[in-house]
DNA sequence: GCCGTTTTCGGCCCGACTGTTTTCAGTCG
């Protein structure tokens, strides 16, 4: 499956190639477009009869991609990437550096690379280059010390906590009347690349002089009426948007994105002789919330989440998506008898404290020694002192459960006779994680169908930013897991989101049962359950999808069902 | 390079800010 993100890179590297030998626009747009495709195909790109069936892809990609998947080459990429010095790639990564300053730098200056930039910058060679002032010089330097310590977008319990942080600061500013973040954020996004805040005031100038000396601000990158954009000493760059009371709905809408969705949007109201843009929808009067400018669109509202332009525009009903108050259970929990630092009895009164209704125990089984993973004798032990438990305390079930290796080859980590005492098996993979696509397939493929597994935890294993993880047929997973009426998890933790929203949302057609669970250790942990609750949205996931949204009755019947 | 509810050719989203200009190109989102 890795093929679909090699090829996807190499399509954005093409972009980027023909962008700075400056070839036309769309040229650059199509190739990104099909880059973005790969990137959001669930199936492996090989296993497609026909890639011109792919919306974006047409016929000179297609064969592209074929001669790619025939020979592991891709001769006119190749072409491309020897055709310009390759670290000008690195240098398109510098902020406000775009094609046209690169090419200029390279062909002016004999930059082909970020060491011969600073060195150019040392020198003095930039000085005399036309439209090659003084300041821009200067911002160049400046934006080079980010290019090698900002790589990685930041993951979404970073950079929501801290949105959020800075909105509650700005809104004691005199003349707010709104304020509320947008971007990738918003929409819910695994990471997220910066902070878009958008606000209405009565006094502009007093929010964004607030905002530009917020005392974690390093750089203030710019600073208008409308626009302010500064970026932390985190290296996070933040962005304002000042817009007008009447106007925050279309302006919300256009900063939330996605651009692609947008774009969309823009072409769906000049067919009906209208203009949108970030300040209104021309003519109309409806610009001062989303849900009117939509209307006026003739589209019902659409959640920020699933604003990728992944069929959202072509939908008729847009299904009832998962909320948090929908979650009534959590199914994967851990205490001090592995790694978790929670007794069962603080683990319920915390999962009470949330109105559920149930909250398994599923610590680590054997094989997690430096988990301090249960050997099946305290296993037993554990599944009593539970069973103690759930008798003393009224107000909630405690389920006793384990979350068990799935091995190597596919076979848990307990004896099935073991497991059958167990009211619920989560089976997750945590060693070899670097096993090969058909191997890793075969691995959770056995673990789905095991009758006394009800549900796959993080089924890929991938840490964000950390680890790619496994790469399985994800198609074969969703199938049997349809089958066999296996649970396939969305751990809610921000380090993993696993499965990740463009599997879920194959899994959801795919009619496949989920699980949303916040994989608790701490009782900080229960906060990440919105992070999957937002993934869960992204992947269309409805609560009657989702076993942590079943009655109490409805949850036990489903426990048992083998 | 891709695409079609006016099209197989002729389009392809839109505006703010910066820096360098003296009316605008480049970058960004």
């Amino acid at each position: 499956m890795s093929t679909n993100t090699d090829l996807a890179s190499m399509f954005h590297t093409m972009a980027t190639i023909l962008e700075i030998k400056g070839e036309s626009g769309f040229k650059v747009n199509a190739n990104t477009k099909v880059a973005r495709a790969l990137e959001d195909l669930v199936e492996d790109v090989a296993s497609i009869p026909d890639l011109t069936s792919i919306p974006g892809v047409g016929k000179s990609s297609a064969t592209k991609i074929q001669n790619y998947l025939k020979t592991g080459q891709m001769i006119e990429f190749e072409a491309l990437r020897n055709s310009i010095p390759s670290g000008l790639l690195d240098v398109m990564r510098v902020q406000g550096l775009g094609p046209k300053k690169v090419r200029q730098l390279w062909q002016e200056a004999d930059v082909i690379d970020i060491a011969t930039l600073r060195k150019a910058i040392d020198d003095g060679r930039l000085d005399t280059l036309p439209r090659m002032g003084k300041k821009t010089i200067e911002n160049i330097s400046e934006a080079l010390a980010f290019v090698e310590t900002s790589g990685n977008r930041t993951r979404i319990g970073i950079a929501m906590p801290l949105a959020e942080s800075i909105i509650q600061s700005l809104q004691e500013q005199p003349g707010i009347t709104n304020i509320a973040f947008a971007g990738s954020l918003r929409r819910g996004k695994e990471t997220i690349g910066d902070i878009d805040i958008l606000a209405s005031t009565e006094n502009p100038m007093a929010l964004s002089d607030a905002f530009c000396t917020m005392n974690n601000v390093a750089i203030v990158q710019a600073k208008g009426e409308t626009k302010c954009s500064v970026r932390l000493e985190s290296g996070m760059q933040v962005d304002l948007r000042v817009v007008d009371k009447s106007k925050f709905g279309a302006a919300l809408l256009y900063f939330t994105g996605s651009k692609e969705h947008n774009i969309i949007l823009r072409e769906r109201a000049i067919k009906q002789h209208k203009k949108l843009n970030e300040y209104e929808l021309e003519p109309s009067n409806t610009s001062d919330t989303e849900e009117a400018i939509y209307a006026d669109l003739g589209l019902p509202f659409l959640p920020p989440e699933i604003r990728e332009n992944r069929g959202e525009l072509l939908c008729d009903q847009i299904p009832n998506l998962i909320t948090l108050q929908d979650i009534r259970s959590d199914l994967h929990c851990h205490t001090t008898a592995s790694d978790g630092h929670m007794s069962i009895e603080e683990l319920a009164m915390h999962a009470i404290a949330r109105g559920y209704h149930t909250i398994a125990v599923t610590d680590h089984s054997q094989s997690q020694g430096q988990a301090n993973g249960l050997k099946p004798k305290r296993l037993l032990q554990h599944i009593e002192a539970i069973h103690t438990a759930n008798a003393a305390i009224d107000a909630i079930t405690i389920l006793a459960g384990s979350e068990v290796d799935i091995l190597q080859d596919g076979t848990l980590d307990y004896e099935d006779e073991l497991l059958a005492k167990l009211d619920i098996v989560v089976a997750s993979p945590h060693a070899a994680l670097s096993q090969s696509s058909s191997e890793a397939t075969a691995r959770l493929l056995k673990a789905i169908e095991h009758p006394l597994v009800h549900i796959i935890g993080h089924p890929t294993g991938r840490i964000i930013n950390k680890r790619k993880g496994l790469e399985p047929d994800i198609p074969a997973l969703i199938a049997a897991a349809a089958q066999h009426n296996t649970a396939l998890e969305i751990n809610a933790n921000s380090y993993r989101l696993d499965l990740r929203d463009t599997h879920l949302k194959a899994a959801v057609d795919g009619g496949a049962m989920l699980s949303i669970n916040t994989d608790s250790h701490r009782p900080v942990d229960f906060e990440q359950l919105r992070y999957g609750i937002l993934t869960g949205r992204r992947g269309w996931l409805t609560p009657e999808k989702c076993v942590n949204c079943f009655t109490h009755d409805k949850l036990i019947a489903w426990l048992r069902r083998n």
